[in-house]
DNA sequence: TATATAGATGAACGCGCGTACAATTTGAAT
DNA sequence: ATTCAAATTGTACGCGCGTTCATCTATATA
């Protein structure tokens, strides 16, 4: 079914059928009619790639998890239950706004090419990028940003020089803060943080919020008591017990999933939670209300940064650039039972 | 950058550097060669939407979660653990065959037409259905069943009548039927099941599989001791409280997250895991390993179930039919600390 | 009635590519 | 040197649609 043939059953010219899809006001209210009801009698929906290639924009977004591998045992972001949902979210505010999602997971610099070549062939027209490491890399490429594309876990280095970028990044550090005051104000003062990835800005800015608020309370910052990990529970498991060694009271995590396998630790090691050791997530995963203790956490609003992302797009397309530069969300600090007065 | 510019900087036909492009044996190896470092140079990819103009199919997967709320309390699929970890091992897959993947999450009846619109406009060639009902419903539209689609999670009724379509399902019945199988050898002879959603097909076998393993060891099947969830935290949670009402000693959950959740409910009464009660999951989640204690619970292979997915699809793409029209994915029973003899 | 004007429609071109078919070149055999 | 088949390349059409510009129709004004 073409649009020709729509023509001919309506008895006008495929102009006019073109303009009614496309919502020209030129066109006679009566034949307007006449042919929305073929259209949808014949069940006819234009070829997408022929209006491609008569100039409409494609309205694929290109979702990409980037899950490099630098060494054997980096992160896999894609595993987290923090990205899946995520990425759940973003599809499903894309569909609302009437756009589809491509999605794709970047576990090499060589499929970063890939994602050139959707733009090339302009199967995407823009692209969100997630899990992204902080250093710069083939993302700024120069093909790359001729189009509207949205960071997110990301610093932004030179913003000013990319007009078609926008970064949105959690308050990673204010949300690692609170918790970490939390503790503090609950009268812990030997307090062990176990911490994300550090080459990703979201384990940089927790492992920060975490060091000030120690800081400002006056407490000595001790680095054996920070151990390196990179967000997925074997870490989370491993590391409480090294950590557990230097006779603290209460550990930050970096986000739930270490935060849950730590308990596991700790519990194995004969200490209960929160009655000897105190635990804090991050993430708020749906998983951490639902575990013994039920999980004190700093809450990501996902939901929240879904929609930003998609309304930030959709301000795009219509004026052709972002209406900001760099867009930071507020976290929520959860008091569960995972946490007690020291 | 077009094939026509490609051409002049080669001065060959576009015809030509299209032969490059497509592989065609009929050029001059030198002529090749040149055309193909050129292309590098410049960076040159073909625009999508031309060559599928030009009769060369879309190599778009559209993988469809369906989420739709029949009732208020309905599962959420796209929210569980076990789905994104299937989507992305789908999408790794099919990116590792040079296929994309457009995801969508269907929430309501009416989305199922734009996968319609997907299939009739081009966009994708191909569709995956996870998290299936089991009714029959507009996803044996004529026009869907013209393309190659792959359901998992879903019975087929009348498979002979549908050749562009296979089915791809867990032995759920088996692994249920193992898991509880073990209970019983454990000793255990009150064994509570906190079921799936029951309009599933993963739920229904699940249920089935542990009550055929009641029946085949004598025990007596009693309708008490089950309690109908639907595979979220929160039935997992509520369910675990009334069914120990029933004077029970083990339970098989339907799945991990359901089984997790019971482990609070059962500790919150009081009582251990798994000295007074035994709990098994399904699904094998990563996080299931790093909860205290350990949880035994039925492994999906979902990396087997996406690879066989993709290869599928790949012998569709050769041969224009599928191999098989069912295939069943055996599971793996993995036993760790949350059972125990009884 | 003649004329101007806005409203509605149609004709025709171009988007970039694949490919059938025609044209040309090559190389070997005579 | 001539011939012919095979290898290689070019020409031209069609894929389905958006849109400009020209054409036509209906209405209002003089």
């Amino acid at each position: 079914m073409t649009s020709e043939e729509i023509a001919k059953l309506c008895g006008v010219s495929r102009a006019t059928v073109s303009r009614v899809i496309n919502n020209s006001p030129n066109v006679k209210e009566e034949t307007r009619q006449k042919i929305l009801a073929i259209i949808k009698e014949k069940d006819y929906v234009p070829i997408a790639s022929a209006r491609r290639l008569a100039g409409i924009d494609s309205n694929i977004i290109g979702l990409f998890v980037l899950d490099i591998n630098i060494s054997e045992s980096t992160t896999r972001v894609s595993k987290s239950a923090y990205f899946s949902q995520l990425v759940n979210l973003i599809i499903d505010q894309a569909n609302n706004f009437g756009f589809q999602v491509l999605v794709s997971i970047i576990t090499s610099e060589k499929q970063l090419t890939e994602i050139r070549n959707l733009f090339i062939s302009r199967t995407i027209f823009s692209a969100i990028f997630i899990g992204a490491f902080n250093e710069e890399s083939q993302l700024d490429d120069n093909i790359i940003l001729e189009y509207p594309t949205i960071i997110i876990d990301r610093q932004s280095k030179s913003a000013e020089e990319k007009p078609n970028r926008l970064v949105i990044n959690l308050d990673n550090f204010e949300g690692a803060y609170n918790a970490t005051q939390f503790l503090i104000k609950s009268g812990h003062t030997r307090i062990g943080h176990i911490s994300g990835d550090l080459r990703k800005l979201s384990g940089i800015e927790r492992y920060k919020g975490y060091k000030k608020a120690l800081e400002d309370a006056k407490l000595c910052f001790d680095r054996k008591l920070v151990r390196e990990g990179n967000f997925l529970e074997d870490s989370g498991y491993q590391l409480a017990y090294e950590i557990l060694e230097e006779n603290i009271t209460a550990i930050f995590c970096a986000n739930d999933v270490m935060a849950i396998s730590a308990i596991k630790a700790i519990k194995e090691k004969g200490l209960s939670v929160p009655e000897d050791i105190s635990v804090i997530g991050f993430d708020n995963t749906a998983i951490g209300n639902y575990i013994m203790p039920a999980l004190t956490t700093v809450d990501a609003p996902l939901e929240y940064i879904a929609q930003t992302c998609i309304e930030s797009l959709k301000y795009f397309c219509k004026n052709k650039h972002f209406k900001e530069k760099e867009i930071r969300i507020k976290t929520n600090l959860i008091i569960r039972e995972s946490t007690k007065e020291a």
